[in-house]
DNA sequence: CTGTCTAAAATGTCAGACAATTAAACGCAC
DNA sequence: GTGCGTTTAATTGTCTGACATTTTAGACAG
């Protein structure tokens, strides 16, 4: 591991880094052990507190783990697709906030990248996920569902298109996208004319991936880009009245 | 801010918990500032090491900057869209290394993404997109470079056309794909060959987007993909004969 | 009013201690 | 020798108190 010259910033964030590096350069493997916290004290010449400090900047990051005990310390840790997905989802929604993104830029993103998974999951789509997104309209479908819920189902039915494509990394980039979305998709207020035509397209969404028919998902996919955006407008609009 | 009731998890993770749920769900506004350690320390009555251990979690993931000095403390920082790239780029990458993901996947995921891109660059570039685009075609040509060299090159013209959309959101989401499949691009040994057909293709997609001709585009942006899996194939099989 | 000095507040770092946890080593009965 | 508690050592988690460093605000002299 490298050392750290005069630099007046952190040493916390430098043996952080110094770390890191060693984990994403492929020095270090999934599961192998990092030096017990005294011994990276004493090699970067430093306090332990130092050296926990930047271990738990590195398992905030989910690189590492660790363990108490005799045989115990820190671990290089493997970075699974649901830690993933949660991290990528958490920025994306603070990105969004906190750069004021407007509806517009968001919803043409999010349906932007859709569709280009109706081909692939026009293709591979299993029973399952069919019966999800027959599922997901149904419970859109039922009466006195609040806005909220019939977002969450939202979420769900376009997951199941998603994952339909069979692709995880797809699906990774892609939740980011989709969910960071809600927030926004939550300002809407639907009524019942808004909420059958959303079902409706998405049972026309459901049929053409049945049938395989890319086209017809892709068009009724623009179609509904279209009509989120009108949406997203009026609630804007509405809200700015305010 | 909340307690932490009887616990045995880590109490710096559940202090980190408590202060990131307050900022994701907007309780703190951006630039705002926390209280200072010893205050932090006194309201969780957790001692400042531990304090300090969850903000350093909190500054791994951006969330938070610290400023030294009589009106310092930690604020709530403001996500940039370049803090938020290199978060998202890094962790894309891990997660393709560490769960070796293979070439076609990842390969099929980028190029979908990037053909969804297409229809809205093609509308939108401005000059500026288009002639990093020439310039990147042209480095791509000169003799005597770098497969690595190569692969930067062609990772900064798959951006620009990415970035022609115009939509950050998307630029972002983007990013990821894009950035993360160098590693594996970079395994591949690139024939003088190889080079002329991808940049044969990339300046049809760059003529295609300059004539705002969307059906091209795609269709060139098709066959790159076809051709770019095929030199994968015949990478991973030479890399496993040896 | 201006420049300088000083004090206070805050983070950054260090050293040392103890608690809690865990697995391995040990010892002892059988 | 085998099986089963017990001890022990290693390691992370937490606490305490101290000092260094940085930065601002205010006091004070000119």
């Amino acid at each position: 591991m490298k050392i750290d010259p005069k630099n007046k910033t952190d040493l916390s964030a430098q043996i952080a880094k110094a770390i890191r590096d060693a984990i994403i350069s492929g020095d270090m493997n999934v599961d192998e052990r990092l030096p017990s916290e005294s011994e990276l004290a004493d090699q970067f010449d430093v306090s332990r507190s130092t050296v926990r400090e930047a271990l738990k900047r590195l398992a905030a990051q989910n690189l590492i783990r660790t363990q108490r005990g005799a045989t115990g310390g820190a671990f290089v840790r493997r970075l699974s697709y649901d830690d993933a997905y949660a991290q990528h989802i958490t920025t994306s929604t603070l990105l969004l906030s906190m750069n004021a993104v407007d509806f517009e830029t968001a919803c043409e993103a999010r349906f932007a990248l859709e569709r280009a998974c109706a081909p692939l999951s026009s293709a591979r789509r299993t029973p399952d996920h069919l019966a999800t997104m027959r599922a997901e309209i149904h419970r859109q479908a039922q009466p006195g569902l609040s806005d909220e819920r019939f977002c969450d189902s939202d979420v769900a039915f376009h997951r199941a298109l998603v994952d339909g494509a069979g692709n995880p990394v797809l699906s990774y980039q892609l939740a980011g996208a989709v969910e960071a979305m809600q927030p926004l998709m939550n300002m809407i207020t639907f009524t019942q004319r808004n909420r059958d035509v959303i079902i409706g397209l998405h049972t026309r969404i459901a049929d053409a991936l049945e049938m395989q028919n890319s086209a017809d998902a892709d068009a009724a996919l623009a179609e509904l880009t279209a009509y989120t955006l009108t949406l997203g407008e009026e609630a804007m609009e509405a809200r700015a009245k305010r």
